[in-house]
DNA sequence: TGTACATCAGTGAACGCGCGTTCACTGATGTAC
DNA sequence: TGTACATCAGTGAACGCGCGTTCACTGATGTAC
């Protein structure tokens, strides 16, 4: 029996197991009261075990925070890979991805795109993996640019030379940067509720930012 | 001596001095923390007195919260009545002050339009005060259609009869509403700070948005 | 196959903390005659 | 002006709660000979 056949052993599996059952209780918590919610206690009890026995898994709250938060950016980050993958590398695509993932877990998204959490450090490799994110809209801003459209994002084309190149409204860079502040804008009002009683279709008006953005 | 000459008694006086000094000490400990840092002992010791004092003056943590809340929509609506009243009832000015009254608080801004405070009911009038903010942008989008600038939005104006009026690019209605989005979706990205090591310059980057929002 | 040992999951009790809130009470301020 | 009473600000102790975290311990699982 050689030893690269079975690199997990079974209490391997057993502890990645229980680690992803603790991230899921603790995603439940958030996604019903926020951040504040998490509490080590509470995923314990729910799991039928002793609050220390979390110990064994995740060395403080904190720690555990921070693995959700990395896991959240990364599956931001894995949505938009795989409507590239996919071959869908339009900017309609992808917002409309941005957007069921949103819908799907309002509390996931704030932690990414919402205001910083009291009290709490983000990782370091947040900017980078944020970064990563922008480029990947970039790409189909350019990629729409390649495909014939590279009109501004709206209103009249900047005077060469003035100004920085990154807020000529043209520049794929630009393009790219609306996408994000846009739809995020439209998006973060609709999780929180802001357009309850005020006659506005989020889903209506996101498309109809969008159509904006991604003319042609 | 007549009775109306002092409506105001001393104590009341005095009263409505501590009231207004614990709401001060609670924006504090808010500007610092957020609202999860809101805490009524925290505010007694730090104004020498025992925390059941504070009960004099508020009947629970939820009733100053309530106030506090109901306080930051009131100077946003009054902030943007002052412009208007000011003659300088221009998008432009409007938006302006939108980003000086979310710079000097962050967290007040977010407790106005960021995600709902976890636990927490707002108070009912809320929808109405945000109708009536969203009312007076409108009136500022009215105003510049009046002068002369009646241009959508950006992008092409829709075919009448199509779809729904509010959408329309060129509806004063539409043109409140993206002003309200696109710069809540970068002034929310700024307060929060994601735009930090993104090579991203928030107040050009609002007045970008803002060029193609009030051409004219 | 069986025994001796090491590893590690999980327990239960305890610690210190800060929170919101209640309650009986004191003492100062204002009011009525 | 002085006295009797009512109002009300503020105190200090206590309640119950839930939190994160530590620690000595038990018992099951895996490993080495």
């Amino acid at each position: 029996m050689t030893e690269t056949a079975a690199t997990t052993t079974p209490r391997e599996r057993y502890r990645r197991q229980v680690r992803a059952e603790i991230k899921e209780r603790a995603w439940e918590q958030i996604a019903s009261a926020g951040t504040t919610a998490l509490s080590l206690n509470k995923i314990a009890k729910i799991m039928g075990l002793s609050g220390a026995g979390l110990y064994r898994y995740f060395t403080s709250r904190d720690a555990l925070l921070t693995e959700l938060v990395r896991d959240a950016y990364q599956s931001l980050a894995d949505t938009f890979r795989a409507v590239a993958d996919g071959g869908e590398s339009d900017l309609r695509s992808m917002a409309r991805a941005l957007r069921a993932w949103a819908l799907a877990d309002p509390q996931r998204y704030f932690l990414v795109y919402g205001p910083p959490v009291p009290g709490y450090r983000s990782p370091a490799d947040r900017t980078s993996t944020m970064s990563d994110i922008l480029s990947q809209i970039r790409g189909a801003c350019d990629a729409a640019a390649r495909k014939g459209y590279s009109g501004p994002v709206c209103g009249p084309a900047a005077e060469p030379g003035e100004g920085r190149e990154d807020l000529d409204p043209g520049s794929a860079q630009r393009r790219a940067v609306a996408f994000w502040t846009r739809l995020h804008g439209v998006l973060s009002l609709e999780l929180s509720g802001h357009f309850a009683g005020m006659d506005i279709d989020p889903a209506l008006l996101y498309e109809a930012e969008l159509d904006l953005l991604a003319i042609g």
